[in-house]
DNA sequence: AATTTATGTCAGCCTTGTTGACATTCCAAG
DNA sequence: CTTGGAATGTCAACAAGGCTGACATAAATT
């Protein structure tokens, strides 16, 4: 079921005028995606750099440090400092690994489990929100269209399910 | 239609399980949503705040430095930071207001439009190719959950099409 | 005439990214 | 067994781009 009006298949919604909503919509949506864990951040010492952290930890817990600068790309030095505080707060822990040595997997402490749920919590009830205001369908193409805007790198990181906890604890 | 398995109205698709998968899509979405601006924009001076304020006086042209600071949801020292640089290097002139000569109404110059050209040529080129690959269905289901995602004022300003140019040059 | 609004600007701070250099540990290949 | 390279940690320095606070100016509004 396509556009009437036109005689080709309809790519009416290739117009530049449509892209350029897409394109307002991401900025402003993203915003409104990352203010209440931005929100719940402030105050304490902590940033979106270590929500980020936080929330791919527990995601995949056991993951490594390489691991997780694949996933966030930033650098290691950038990633250590953010690494560093949570370590000295207690919210995450680091395990030598039982069969690479030099590799150490994280997790999350109780503490750090926390946190974790408290932003997410947050994160998750919005999107809860927009999901069942959009319905099935809408979300179903969302979905379709964030993975097709993806890079090929992360759209693999993003389908793969982030198999990163390689090894147990020593 | 909905899921057969399910005895209620399918609200399947409100799980946590999904719901995270939507938190990690917008993740790596944006990233690759900024990615071709962002290279085209290292070596110049110029940063992803210059594209933003490009984008929207490219979007709205005689629109006033209060209305941009709306928009953008920044403070007017870091806009104005933003904005005398794009002053100094002549990619956007500011016209006194005619009704109300405090206002600044904002233009580009050539050389500015011809930058938000390549920036936002490169950007809606990546969207093309993700709206194309999905379909307008999915698109329009994409809209509509990044419209649920926003706040209630992002969302006025995304759907009100910036009626920001209230005034012409003087 | 007094107040408010729109804008600009200075100074200083924070977070989070960057590069470069270097140390440590330790697996794996020769 | 030795050594090369991989994984990790750390220090220093820097930049972009947010922020607050304070203050100045011009123009509109009351």
């Amino acid at each position: 079921m396509v556009d009437a009006k036109s005689g080709d298949d309809s790519l009416l919604f290739l117009t530049d005028e449509n892209l350029r909503r897409g394109i307002e919509a991401m900025f402003f949506a993203y915003r409104g995606f990352t203010s209440d864990p931005d929100r719940i951040l402030q105050g304490l010492d902590y940033g979106r750099a270590h929500h980020r952290a936080v929330h791919f930890i527990h995601r995949a817990p056991g993951t490594t440090v390489g691991n997780l600068l694949d996933i966030l790309g930033v650098t290691k030095q950038s990633l250590n400092r953010v690494l560093r505080s949570l370590f000295d707060d207690g919210l995450v822990e680091a395990r030598v690994g039982r069969k690479d040595r030099r590799e150490r997997h994280l997790y999350l402490t109780e503490k750090g489990a926390a946190l974790e749920r408290s932003l997410s919590d947050a994160q998750r009830a919005r999107m809860r929100s927009a999901y069942r205001a959009a319905g099935p369908v809408a979300v179903a193409g969302f979905r379709t269209v964030l993975e097709a805007m993806m890079d090929a790198e992360q759209r693999r990181q993003y389908q793969a399910q982030y198999h990163g906890a390689k090894d147990g604890a020593p």
